[in-house]
DNA sequence: AACACAATAGGACGGTCGTCCTATTTTATA
DNA sequence: TATAAAATAGGACGACCGTCCTATTGTGTT
């Protein structure tokens, strides 16, 4: 195999899917926009669900990639739970026009087959490592719950923000869950303080 | 043209945008449903984006009907509100299997076309029925912004839910969107006492 | 240099799609 | 009842789909 094409293809893929949707996406449209031809391209995939799967373990890496990464350059979990919110501004040009790219494909995948497991690898990846971010806040009661508190939010506010094109809302709902994030901050370093004193 | 079998055509081709998404479901599916031929329907409605006009408009009548029939038993804005809060709840079943309808089908209209408007009509009318139930309230000042953030919100929760499979976390948020509401009301009975006192 | 195999191109295949066309049946009106 | 219009059925049409097959080119190993 060569893996450099093979790569290519699926990075390809997975903007085709982020744009277009899995369905509406061909293995013609792949192909061109590669410059390659559709045999080739099925030399490499022997088929659509394979490369569906393929797209899926490219986002997890690069997820992943992406977690680690704000694990090295950020003072404490609250910055890095701040950087996942952040995500929606950052790609808002991408979003307001193709949605948020987990959920969508999750939307889709779900209707394919709601007993697949592929529609919440990502947001499931995002929840663990949230939830860890949650833990070292201090937060480890309700670390799942704010987890997945952060995620849905977010979720929303990427849909509702593609939905009417509006990025003041979308600036504006990110400050509040800033905010959030640092309110869950100053009242656990209250308690710590009220539990230092008893 | 004969209103009955059209209005038939519309209410089976909502379900099956839903169900299957709007690229995935033909001509065939809908008639076929409907026992009738591709070609008589194909009389009703002259292209598929004909169709998706009227399924549309059906969801809006169908949603403005709703929320008319909320202001009719409710006894209050807080209990209204609550009601939209509760949809997710009352169709868990479709939604954990096919998403938030409208959710999924905004995502797939602005894909298509990310200048077209009807991806966010029924946003919009739940939107305006929301901020009117948070003026109602007394939250006048921020009404637009709360019923945003009830929209996010429900709709975060939809695709979460839907992407985990999971009713209990499902069941949790909107405990704690109802538990939001009823705090946003004593706030402001509170500032009224206050200002009565005053 | 000879050879095995990966990589690539190009097209055939059966199927489905949206659209359109033509008959036939039903319905409403004069 | 006669007739025009609406409703319905059924299929033709070109296009595109996922898949598969074959032939050709490139590449690395013996």
């Amino acid at each position: 195999m060569n893996v450099n094409t093979r790569e290519k293809i699926i990075a390809v893929a997975s903007d085709l899917f982020y744009e277009q949707g899995f369905e509406a996406t061909s293995f013609l449209h792949v192909a061109s926009r590669l410059g390659i031809s559709k045999g080739n391209l099925y030399h490499h995939f022997k088929s659509k669900d394979a490369l569906l799967n393929a797209v899926v373990g490219f986002r997890l890496s690069e997820t992943a990639n992406m977690l680690q990464h704000w694990e090295g350059a950020s003072t404490g979990p609250q910055e890095r739970i701040k950087h996942y919110i952040n995500i929606v501004i950052q790609n808002w040009d991408k979003i307001r026009v193709f949605g948020c790219p987990v959920g969508t494909l999750s939307n889709e995948l779900v209707k394919r087959d709601p007993e697949n497991k592929d529609a919440q690898k990502v947001f499931a990846l995002f929840r663990v490592w949230l939830r860890q971010q949650f833990t070292e806040i201090g937060e480890s009661d309700k670390a799942d719950e704010y987890a997945m508190r952060v995620l849905s939010w977010s979720q929303g506010v990427a849909v509702l923000g593609s939905a009417f094109g509006d990025f003041i809302y979308v600036k504006r709902e990110v400050t509040a869950m800033c905010i959030w994030i640092d309110e869950l901050h100053r009242s656990d370093t209250a308690n710590s303080a009220n539990e230092r004193n008893n």
